[in-house]
DNA sequence: TTAGGGTTAG
């Protein structure tokens, strides 16, 4: 790296002449450079431009400033523009370096004065950037529309709105910028990103001409806001699609968990004749990973490899892939991909992490942790510790998992989120150290949310725990006044206590409520003989074939000698009809017809929301009477069930 | 010397 920076210097140093020039012309030495070695001159600036674009590190930067300053260019506006540029690239603070650099430059340019506003402005110090802008206007000079186009990004960083507007009025008073696309676009840009959807699709509307990027940065703000159907009709009103609006619009259905139409729109993007990146693979990658399904997972495996990606080499595609193959079961795989990585990442690390403790492979998820802490310099991020907690949680780990939750404040200076702590009372409540799971919520720094209270209300319904069952579903009910999940977990701790009154008395605050089971949200997938994707919905006996899928369950559950755990039904119906919706669950149906269909190996569901105690026992069943194995994701976690039992150890 | 789409989470 340094035998470069000093080939293409190299013929600077041989042009004395001409550096004793500039030296002259800035010390006010020479009114003006001759135009004979101006020329000259210039290529020498574009040497060393070109020189800085080749570092890769400050310190190389740091070099060739000592070279520039020798060599008396450090007054060329061009050349500290990229040098703060590049410094700001490799996170060197621009305060720190860039600033000084800047100061010295006597007549700084309005190209030198936007270099350092976007330094200051990433490292998000918006306050440095105006006072820059401002002195610039004091300096009589005229700003540029990229000038403008970086303080609306800064503004809309710190939600600011009412600066962006005025940052607008500025650049259209001043430069005339009214219909530049630069600083329209960035306009869009900053209402969307402040919450003012409105505001920006005003000003879209009134744009007398618009370009791909008009188009494509409104389209991912509805698709970002969840109006897919917006998107999709600018989509279709776009002139001319590219290969990034067609992406947006994949990665829109996937953000809005839609993967079938992420996937339909992928296919019609390769029908149109379009090409494909890294960015669109992660994002059909992460549809597949929402299906679940595997025949998908190996499908897209085989066409980033038909597109020329090697996973290897691409640490988001390679993240993307790991995650996917966890999320449909197939863990070998995800760590084929893993160990196939030639640079792994913090991502990688931690995807890798989550899809071991995710399937309950806990010694693995924390024998991965420490192999990183010991062999690479990847530092761990909240994410990282979450998916080793996690690990310790479903491992039972308990001394283990505190010990991180200690370590990763005092060693590593990561503040534990709401969601650590979610973890934590998790891993406390599942040993049935249920007090120490309460004191450790009375010590929280912030307010603990639903998951929290619902972690603690799963642990007292196990541990048949009736009062602290009581406390954690009072805030739940405050908290998530629409989910029967918390009242059915509390009439279930209240059987379990034995105390029945209590459990008809919430069973009649729900009727009450008028709470009901949405039955239609609930589904289940599973995958057919060919890997074709088939869904159910409980209740729902819409499928060709569910007269036979009814028949296949009648005959497991006698095999089984399954009894159905009626608690669990919350409406007020007989006996009889309490089986038969239970009969009806979702994940049933798409157990009964994964075994109608037969196959072999293991069988893999999908389900969207959490398993509910009667299909547990009646999949561990199957397992055993049918000799296969059955994997059950549901929005919690793996359940692999196995000869009649679960690797969630009947926990979750 | 500038801009639009992306990876991890019970």
């Amino acid at each position: 790296m340094v035998s470069l920076s000093k080939k293409l210097i190299a013929p600077i140093l041989k042009s004395s002449s001409l550096i004793s020039t500039v030296a002259k012309f800035h010390n006010d030495q020479l009114p003006f450079i001759p135009f004979s070695q101006l020329q000259k001159i210039k290529q020498l600036e574009c040497q060393l431009v070109s020189t800085l674009e080749h570092c890769r590190s400050p310190s190389q930067i740091k070099q060739t400033h000592a070279y520039i300053i020798r060599k008396c260019l450090h007054q060329s506006s061009y050349i500290i523009a990229k040098l703060i540029r590049m410094l700001s690239k490799l996170n060197v603070s621009t305060k720190s370096y860039g600033a000084s650099v800047f100061s010295e430059v006597r007549h700084p340019n309005a190209f030198l004065y936007t270099a350092l506003i976007r330094g200051y402005l990433v490292d998000g110090m918006l306050k440095e950037s105006i006072l820059v802008y401002n002195s610039m206007r004091g300096n009589g000079l005229i700003p540029l529309s990229f000038t403008f186009a970086a303080l609306l990004k800064g503004s809309a960083s710190e939600s600011n709105a009412n600066l962006g507007r005025q940052i607008h009025g500025e650049s259209v008073k001043l430069g005339g910028f009214g219909a530049d696309l630069f600083v329209v676009n960035a306009l869009i840009d900053m209402y969307v990103k402040c919450g003012h959807l409105d505001c920006g699709r005003k000003v879209f509307d009134e744009m007398p001409e618009r370009d791909l990027i008009s188009w494509t940065s409104l389209i991912d703000a509805y698709a970002k806001a969840g109006e897919m159907d917006c998107a999709d009709e600018l989509f279709s009103a776009m002139p001319s699609k590219d290969m990034v609006a067609w992406t947006t619009m994949v990665t829109g259905f996937v953000q809005n968990a839609r993967p079938r139409e992420a996937l339909e729109f992928f296919e019609r993007m390769q029908t149109a004749g379009v090409q494909t990146d890294e960015v669109t693979l992660v994002g059909v990658i992460n549809a597949c990973a929402q299906l679940g399904s595997a025949k998908y997972a190996y499908w897209v495996r085989d066409m980033a490899v038909r597109c020329g990606f090697n996973p290897a080499n691409g640490a988001h595609v390679g993240s993307a892939l790991i995650d996917m193959y966890s999320k449909c079961g197939c863990l070998e795989e995800a760590y084929d991909v893993f160990n196939s990585l030639q640079r792994k990442n913090v991502y990688s690390y931690s995807c890798m992490i989550i899809g071991f403790a995710m399937h309950g492979r806990a010694t693995s998820a924390i024998e991965l942790f420490q192999e990183m802490m010991t062999t690479t310099s990847v530092k761990p991020n909240s994410v990282t510790f979450l998916g080793v907690l996690t690990a310790c949680s479903h491992g039972g780990m308990l001394e283990q998992g505190k010990l991180f939750f200690d370590e990763m404040k005092e060693k590593y200076g990561i503040s534990p989120s709401v969601d650590h702590y979610n973890t934590m009372v998790d891993m406390l409540g599942r040993r049935g150290r249920l007090k120490e799971a309460v004191s450790l919520i009375e010590t929280m720094p912030m307010e603990p949310n639903g998951g929290v209270w619902g972690a603690l209300l799963g642990a007292s319904r196990v541990h048949g725990d009736a009062s602290i069952a009581e406390a954690a579903a009072g805030h739940l009910f405050k908290l998530e006044p629409g989910n029967i999940g918390n009242y059915i977990l509390l009439c279930e701790a209240y059987a379990k206590a034995g105390r029945w009154e209590d459990v008809t008395r919430v069973r009649k605050e729900m009727r009450e409520k008028g709470l009901r089971k949405k039955a239609a949200a609930a589904c289940s997938r599973v995958e057919g003989e060919r890997g074709e994707v088939h869904e159910f919905y409980a209740g729902e006996w819409t499928h060709p074939r569910s007269g036979e899928v009814e028949g296949v369950l009648e005959e497991l559950a006698e095999k089984v000698g399954h009894e159905a755990r009626v608690g669990g039904v919350v409406y007020d119906v007989d006996e009889e009809e309490k089986r038969r919706i239970l009969m009806g669950h979702s994940e049933k149906l798409a157990l009964g017809y994964a075994v109608l269909v037969g196959g072999e190996g293991t069988l893999r569901i999908v389900k969207n929301l959490r398993i509910c105690e009667d299909c547990h026992v009646f999949m561990c069943g199957v397992s055993r009477v049918i000799g296969r194995d059955i994997l059950v994701r549901d929005n919690f976690r793996f359940h692999h069930f196995r000869h009649g039992i679960c690797s969630c150890s009947d926990f979750w």
